[in-house]
DNA sequence: AGCGATTCGGAACATCGGTTCCGCTTGGTG
DNA sequence: CACCAAGCGGAACCGATGTTCCGAATCGCT
């Protein structure tokens, strides 16, 4: 499986700076940053940014997959109630997005036809199903609420997290309220 | 000051079939629309689009205009509770937009910055001020809902229905019902 | 019909961002 | 130290899209 026999050393590193450049850019100034800007600011050419990832597309798969990662390995946190548990997964949610522009692009204008937000909203959507289901047991949410609607809720709190002039925790914490008022059981 | 003195029969005419295939095309297509295509479809020549619309902004604003205008000209529904009011704002609006793809793109995953965004968050926002203030005498919304947080409700629904695959109007009506439930007074 | 101002069509140009190409450099091995 | 494959830099290429230009066609008036 290891195939990276023969890598050079500054090979190696130069693959690590560009990935560092990449993410800081990304996080910085959102999904649309020229390439050879994220060269420049690695201090290398195009052509070697290129060498270590063909395309685009497998820079950004590099860059985000941690971070979609992590959304995707968060679950609802156990030992409270369905809703109590919406409450924090939101929370750190909203918390863990402010200053990934590139993120929140992602999930707050990402075409729906996007293959990664497609992937987030059918992961969102089972954590959402663990909620109704631990609901079942104890009724802290409304009972016509479904895992879709959850995942529904939390990508519309993102795209108003991305409206928001600079990113108060205030407001979107007041914002991630309403939307569990909605939720929960009357 | 009318300066329309000499104009040509067939450039109106032009005039008007390019604002109309613009139209359709931005309705079918969304914001992203080649300006070639729209002429195309106009039956007309891109020199010809570009002397009636020296610009493609110019062209975007006087054609979105009028939907634009639509929902700012819209207002709360007068003789009905603060909630009421909203819930047939919102879904009046939800309606509104089906189909047309122009006005989802720039309301659901337009940049922050973008002017007509800015424009139309500040008039719903107006709109929120109203149901806010019909509420002081009928206390039908909860007491710490502000006029943003319904603009922002509003928008949040937007993006959602952007995301939501076909467009059952079953799927949307839901997601207007949850965020309502949020906003209403307990 | 004749004529000039207006309008038209669409090829050509400008720009922007992704990607490729290739001559030069460099790490590492005998 | 010499060599050479791995790696590098960045100019050049490409395709997409907005915009300009100008000779040809058309309108409307006499």
């Amino acid at each position: 499986m290891g195939e990276d026999r023969k890598q050079r050393r500054d090979a190696v590193a130069n693959r690590e700076r560009i990935l560092a450049a990449a993410a800081q850019a990304f996080r910085d100034s959102g999904m649309a940053v020229d390439m050879r800007a994220i060269a420049a600011a690695a201090g290398v050419g195009v052509g070697t940014l290129y060498r270590h990832f063909p395309t685009r597309e497998h820079l950004v798969h590099a860059v985000t997959g941690t971070d979609l990662a992590e959304l995707a390995g968060a679950a609802l946190p156990g030992g409270v109630s369905a809703i109590a548990g919406l409450r924090r997964f939101f929370t750190a949610t909203m918390t863990h997005l402010t200053g990934n522009k590139a993120m929140v692009d992602l999930l707050a204008a990402g075409s729906p036809s996007d293959a990664d937000l497609a992937r987030c909203l059918s992961h969102l959507t089972k954590i959402g199903q663990e909620a109704v289901d631990r609901s079942r047991t104890d009724h802290t949410l409304a009972t016509d609420v479904t895992a879709h609607d959850i995942a529904y809720q939390l990508l519309g709190l993102i795209r108003i997290a991305q409206l928001i002039p600079d990113t108060e925790p205030n407001t979107i914490g007041h914002q991630v309220d309403l939307a569990l008022r909605g939720l929960a059981a009357k």
